[in-house]
DNA sequence: CAAATAGTGTCTGTGAGACATTATCTA
DNA sequence: TAGATAATGTCTCACAGACACTATTTG
């Protein structure tokens, strides 16, 4: 059929005359408490997967979601109240397997927040709580969310190693040693105190703000930081750890 | 309404039902030739946006698309015949206003191919040519192809920075004067030519083919080297050029 | 020979890794 | 005082940048 102009044609459009993929947002959002880095999962209420756990997400509304990211926004503040942490896509899955619904399409968010018990924030019940990573072994997930929560993990890593995320899980104002412990926990390695100071106070993105008991309330008081303006998204031109 | 049981729910569920985002997948081809960086249009033949220039792509086809990079790889196929080129998701974009058609989502793909005419590999007529990324300028793109484009770019140009993406542009075997070339025109920046054969030398991540003519045939020959095999993933520890 | 291109030698500077040392607090 | 934690001093090594130099081809 051919038409005689953009609006003609647009007219008789109907995008539910053709057969299109369902559309989803998830966000893995993630924190450090107790030593291990944990990720919010709900448990689903409703089929499919009903009882198993997710991430938060769902599908878009296009009648109130402006975009992607405004979607992924507010899928968070449903779930935490937060308003503005970091939140960034990590990329989208698509296949025909992942929903039992039929061929679906995810965009995956990863979110960064220092952590927060779940009654802080969830309005609803006790279906929402914190798995540290290394317990997601024993329990059900909802669709591919194993490997989702994996990726957004493997992109954790990876962009630690050349940025300052790390600041986004902790309370301000931290200390030096509890920001390397930060780096560590989402690297998943060790790292060498003087290297990881030199590095951080050289790059001038934080601010020192006065004092502080160390951490287990005995030695030396630490000096307390938070990040300068901006610093957020600073970038080494160095991989950090496993160094060359 | 509530459901006994997971096959219950599915059963009376239709996609179809609700309304939900179009979903496409765009691919942005990139090559260097004449010492420019191109990238592959297709003008387009049907409304919307009829007569402007796109990047290749189009609809999820839920019955054959396996998922979404065969989806990718099935719009790079048609466009350019290459079967296994480099191509990786960038990210995904959607919002109600990018195309007329209706709140929409494209995973935004890049593909990185040597050049070659598009004579020798679009099937169909004059309706897909190479442009030059500094002559977009000019012309009509379609939807928000522009700004896909710009997107795609920036990644390209920041993984020049710490990966061999460069090899994927160039023919087989290349020299290392060659290679070095394409690295600048991906990065947009000049490197220094004893740092940049050092550090790909080093790398061991190529392995010489014998020798062949310089560039302009005139001068002393050049080693010819390919990508030795696994080298496509290698990371380097440290951003090239700018460097600190 | 000159011009053009390929390839090397070598010095400097930056910053990571290693690890020993000093500083400042509490019990 | 000892123990714990914070912070610094300093050496070595890898490698990027700079740039002068040598090597091998054609015309």
């Amino acid at each position: 059929m051919t038409y005689r102009s953009e609006a003609d044609f647009l007219k008789q459009y109907n995008a539910r005359d053709y057969d299109s993929p369902l559309v989803t947002v998830d966000v893995a959002i993630f924190t450090l408490h107790e030593g291990a880095l944990q990720v919010l999962l709900v448990e689903r209420g409703d089929f499919p997967h009903k009882g198993r756990w997710a991430l938060p997400g769902g599908f878009i509304d296009i009648h109130s979601d402006d975009d992607l990211d405004a979607c992924a926004h507010r899928k968070l503040k449903e779930k935490t109240g937060v308003a503005a942490p970091l939140l960034e896509q990590v990329c989208s899955k698509g296949n025909g397997l992942r929903d039992p619904r039929g061929w679906s399409v995810t965009a995956l968010y990863m979110a960064l927040i220092p952590h927060a018990p779940t009654a802080d924030f969830v309005a609803s019940v006790n279906d929402a709580r914190w798995w540290p990573l290394d317990q997601l072994g024993g329990i059900e997930l909802a669709f591919d969310h194993r490997s989702l929560i994996a990726t957004a993990r493997e992109r954790l890593k990876n962009k630690t190693a050349y940025t300052v995320l790390p600041v986004h899980v902790l309370k301000r104002p931290f200390t030096l040693t509890q920001l390397q412990r930060a780096f560590e926990q989402l690297m998943d390695a060790t790292l060498e105190k003087k290297s990881f100071r030199r590095r951080i106070l050289n790059a001038e993105i934080l601010e020192e703000v006065g004092e502080g008991i160390p951490e287990g309330g005995r030695g030396r008081p630490a000096a307390l930081y938070q990040p300068a303006t901006g610093s957020e998204q600073h970038l080494f031109a160095r991989v950090f750890g496993e160094g060359l």
